[in-house]
Formats: structure tokens, C-alpha cells, sequence
DNA sequence: CGCAACATGACAGAGGCATGACAGCGCCGT
DNA sequence: ACGGCGCTGTCATGCCTCTGTCATGTTGCG
């Protein structure tokens, strides 16, 4: 039921304010000063959230991003990353992504639950079993399956990941890069393009459907799952 | 354009310290030594933004906290509180007074101005996801999206930059080279004339929805966007 | 009135994106 | 082992939107 949350950060007292006002808002938390003591204490209970630091001893936070994306154990968890300056985020944004949403220091408590909550919510309807319903379509994650309407698509393993990430993100443009860490993995080197070739496909496989119109181009920024035209 | 600040503290070296620092980063500054004076200010002139300590002499700053909080004329004015280290279970407290922010004693002035301006641009719509609400538009910053009233605008990439930055930086006029630098992008060379064009796009795609004097032209010096004609 | 600053419309070029084709690859059954 | 078969990544091409610049009309100001 209380959604657990991992804290990441080597500054104690950021630390301690986070913690409480969390508490407060009814999570489980849990803290760790360094890149070790996080990947302990994930080891010991997988958090539903992991909040970030940018700047961490020995590691940075984004290295311990990546490998936490990568260790299929922690793939699929959420993660805010703490920045320190809204520059660097513009930049971060474009290039390093798998992080699921960013918040510049210094902020307040109430904003931090508020994107907190923002990510749960969009991480829900994949309740563990990875099942999705949204805007005509439905995705039944055990069986692999995808269903328009009431009758089943036909999709490969590609269009199908790349359409439930749309599914668990929905209303936010993603840039390719973005789009190819997510829904490709960070370690394979594809070209950009190659992102527009897929959203073809999957369009293709919904058009039948009349549902071609939820994957939404953003010319000059990248692509968008939307329920509203 | 300046903001105003109260500063409610006892301790008058902590208080000139803050007052200078404020005033340094162009703000107006009002101060009291308690509760009472507090009101008095609040009264004469109402603040954007009020830093209270966390122990005053009569009534503690929560419960004038609490006080504001519950007046109509200074609910919506965002506190920020000075709290000492160790006090940490109070800032549970506070959070259910409503108070937007925590600065724990001894802080720094530049942490405690970073922290002032990241609560005024919240008070503004600016909640650090890049979405901003001002004068009947909206930007849904993720989504990449623009709403007038209710309904959806189709825009450019160049207009959309354009109005976010106009957006987040309104009642204050930019010459043809600063919009050129901030929207742009300090690398690009462009004809400065080519601003008004865009600027007149900006404007017919604003049009429909009688919104076009939000844009304003400054003879001999440049753009500014205003929600005031 | 005359000048300078700005508004407006038109236009050609650039660049982003959609689309269809194709070759490599792994998988499977024969 | 071999030959389909589906899937994937890349490329070439064409379309279409956006963009910067210019020419001309309009406005404000001394």
C-alpha cells in the first residue's frame, strides 16, 4: 500500500527534510549517503521510487542511473534525479535520459511530493503485472498481449515495448534519445531515425483501428502519446 | 517588479544581514521584531513572501503561521521559515501550517535568495516542470502544449520558445539581441529584424483568441509581454 | 513634415519528418 | 544444413512545415 521510496543523496540535512516530509506524506523511506549503500539497500527492499542526487561521492548520480537501468532488477523503477542547476538540466534532458523527471535545487518539500506523486500516478495501471488500459487500448503485460477495442493486435516485440512505454508515459513528448534509452536500453547504439521507422510501424498496426492519431508527432522536439488530438 | 519581503525574526544581527543581502538582490525589504509588529507591516504594505523565524518573543512563528494562513488577505502570501538545527519534528508541524519552505539556521544568504526565488516563481505558476499559466494561456511543459482558455494552439517551435520565454520573464522588456540570445540561443547568427517577424507570428497565432496585445512593442527599445494593456 | 522604427506580406531555401524499399539476422521446421 | 519467415536497422526520396530575409506599407515622434 505506502509506496516506498529511496533516497540517494550525501548531504544529511537535505537528507533528514526530505525523509520526514515524506513520511509525512504517507511513504516508506529509505536513505542511502553513496552509490553503495543504495545498491544495499535496494539488495535488502526494491524501492517503488528512487530519489536521486546529482552530485555523489565516488559516483555520479547519472552512472548510478545508468547501472540501475541496466540491472533488469531495477529497470523499471521510477527515478527523480535532485539537480542543482536548471542549465545543466536543458542539457541532461536532451542527452542522458532515463530518468523519469528532474527537480532543481533548491526545492520545497511540497513540490518534490507533488512530481513524487505525479510519477506513481503515471507508473500505475502497471500493477506489477504490467497491464495497461488507455485511450481505446489495453496491454495485458503477463500475456503479452495487445488489445484495441475488444479484439487483438497483432504487434512485434518492439512496436510492443515501445507502445507500452508510450501507455506508462502518456501525455509527455520524449525525445528519440530519450525514446532509445527507454524503450531500446542505453548500451545499443541505433540510429535516430530508426525511432521514426518503429513509430511508423506502430502507427501502421493502429491504423486499422482508427487509433493512429495517439502517437503524435512534435516537430523539432520528438514524439508524444496522447489521448486528446 | 521588485518583490517585496517581510522579514520576521528577533535577533537583530540575523535580521540586518538578511535585509542586506535582500537588498542586494533587488528586492524591497520590510522587517519586524515580533508578532505584533509583524501585523502592523503586513497591514501597511502587503509582502510577496514572508521569512519567519521559527522562535519569536509572545507567539511562536508557527502559530503565525497559522494566523496568516487562515486570514483571506495573506493565505495566498508564500512563508518561508528559519528554523534551527534540531528542530526537525516541527517541520512537520509547519508543513501542516502551510508553510512553502524551510531555511535551517545558520544558512547561507546566497542559499536562502535561491531559495526565496524559487518559491516567488512558484507563487507565479512556475512549479519547475516548464509549465507556466499566465494572463488566459498556458504551456504544458512536458506535454509541449499550448492551451488559450480551453482549447489548444497549433504553434511553431520557434513561437513556442518565444512565448514560454516571454511567459516566465513578463512585465519586463527585452531588446531584439537579448530575445535573440535567450530564445535563439547565444550562438546563432540572425538578423535582428527577423525578431518582429516572429513576434508578428506570435501575435496572429494569438489572435483568434483576442490575446495579441499580451505582446507589446516598445518603441526604440524592444518586446515585453504584460498582462496589463 | 520628414525620419526612424516598426508592421506586414511574400518568398525561396533549409531542414525535419513520413514513407517505402531493402538487406542482414536469428529462428524455426524440414 | 538448408531455406523460408518475421523482425530490425538503415537508407533514399519526396513532401511539407518552418524560417530568415527582403520589399513595402504604416505608425510614432521630434
Amino acid at each position: 500500500m505506502h509506496k516506498r521510496v529511496l533516497i540517494v543523496e550525501d548531504e544529511a540535512s537535505i537528507r533528514d527534510m526530505v525523509a520526514f516530509a515524506l513520511r509525512k506524506a504517507d511513504m516508506d523511506v529509505a536513505q542511502a549517503a553513496d552509490a553503495r549503500a543504495a545498491e544495499i539497500a535496494i539488495a535488502d527492499a526494491p524501492p517503488d521510487l528512487i530519489l536521486l542526487d546529482w552530485m555523489l561521492p565516488g559516483m555520479t548520480g547519472l552512472e548510478l542511473a545508468r547501472r540501475l537501468r541496466h540491472d533488469p532488477r531495477t529497470a523499471e523503477v521510477p527515478i527523480i534525479m535532485l539537480t542543482a542547476r536548471g542549465e545543466e538540466m536543458d542539457r541532461v534532458n536532451g542527452l542522458e535520459a532515463g530518468v523519469d523527471d528532474y527537480v532543481v535545487k533548491p526545492f520545497s518539500t511540497r513540490e518534490l511530493i507533488a512530481r513524487i506523486k505525479a510519477v506513481l500516478r503515471r507508473a500505475q495501471g502497471d500493477d506489477g503485472t504490467g497491464s495497461v488500459e488507455l485511450g481505446g487500448l489495453r496491454i495485458d503485460g503477463p500475456a503479452h498481449r495487445v488489445f484495441a477495442g475488444g479484439t487483438q493486435i497483432e504487434i512485434g516485440p518492439t512496436e510492443y515495448r515501445l507502445l507500452h512505454f508510450f501507455m506508462t508515459h502518456a501525455e509527455r513528448v520524449y525525445t528519440r534519445a530519450q525514446l532509445l534509452d527507454h524503450v531500446w536500453g542505453g548500451s545499443v547504439y541505433v540510429e535516430e531515425r530508426t525511432v521514426d521507422v518503429h513509430i511508423r510501424r506502430l502507427r501502421k498496426t493502429l491504423e486499422p483501428f482508427g487509433l493512429e492519431n495517439l502517437v503524435q508527432t512534435v516537430r523539432g522536439s520528438g514524439y508524444r502519446f496522447s489521448t486528446s488530438a
